[in-house]
DNA sequence: CGGCCGTCTAAGGATC
DNA sequence: GATCCTTAGACGGCCG
């Protein structure tokens, strides 16, 4: 696939010869259409993945947990120790600055 | 706070016992862990499938498609369905607001 | 306005009469439209102002301060202190659950 | 840390000096109280006419409309224009894909 | 590296 | 009154 074959700056004029011509129609539509529906595919699997996400944090809360708590939680484990304090930091800062 | 595990609303049985108050270092805890670790996983995966369809895009583009209008077709497959839908919904309103 | 006019339980069997009727080409239209109009003009300074605040953060920024730090203390200024407390004690607790 | 102030790609010109310095209680820290001042000031004028809006509701529900019609209408005034143009993307993305 | 886009969170409204 | 859902705002990642 050397040519730029739907890129825009493409074969504007109308000289757009056999060899994309027959693509249009033939294996570069059928690669667009692979393309799309492996995508389509790959999206269904992250939407079942956030539902079964939302389902444990019902689970969560339903025994009891605050599941705000909980996020602030993960989100933490995510950051870096020296993320966190630096954010303190700064916010400490401004802070007293402002005489709080 | 016997059952720091529990939200202000909790006690719905008033059965917060010792069972619950061992739990802290016990089996709430562990299922807190098992609620974070579970979400934590599914996260991963999640994130592991937006690098494949990345991937994709990447091999798309690298076959000359314009990978900003894939995109553009995958949301409005996604969207026609809704927008259907909507126009309908749009007739409703303006048959009900008209009285009719 | 004594009657429900446009309420879903009202006149659906068609004996809308002629005081009815006649809001729908007059007043009554009139007042929606009033009523339509008002909040959208409404609608349009809400969105003015979030722009405003955009730009004030844009300000902040350019003048080195960190703008998700202010947006915290901003945060922080609206809460009642023990609501932070409150919620820092629960963080607290479910980490020392999880041993962190 | 003698610039509290500023974030950690600061000193665009190095001039971090005893003026900045002495801003912790000075000009910068006035330059901070000022920023957040304004934004919680832009932020009740948003909450007004918050309320304002919901007052344009009260109203419009003792004079017997539905509320939520109007809801939608609105929603739907607004959606409208961008739903003819997404028409017309969608027009040009085809023609696009097709090499048209 | 600044703007744009998509996702994620939090609040408000509708529903039962 | 509680829950669910929709919506607006915030946040982070991606692209140009």
């Amino acid at each position: 696939m050397l040519d730029g074959q739907f890129q825009e700056d493409s074969d504007e004029d109308g000289a757009v010869d056999t060899r994309t011509d027959a693509a249009v129609g033939g294996i570069a539509a059928d690669r667009l259409r692979s393309i799309i529906e492996r995508v389509e595919r790959l999206e269904e699997e992250r939407k079942a993945l956030a539902g079964d996400i939302k389902d444990i944090f019902t689970e969560a809360k339903s025994a009891g947990f605050d599941v705000k708590v909980i996020r602030q939680i993960i989100r933490l484990r995510k950051l870096e120790p020296s993320e966190v304090e630096e954010q303190e930091t700064l916010l400490d800062i401004y802070r007293r600055a402002l005489g709080i």
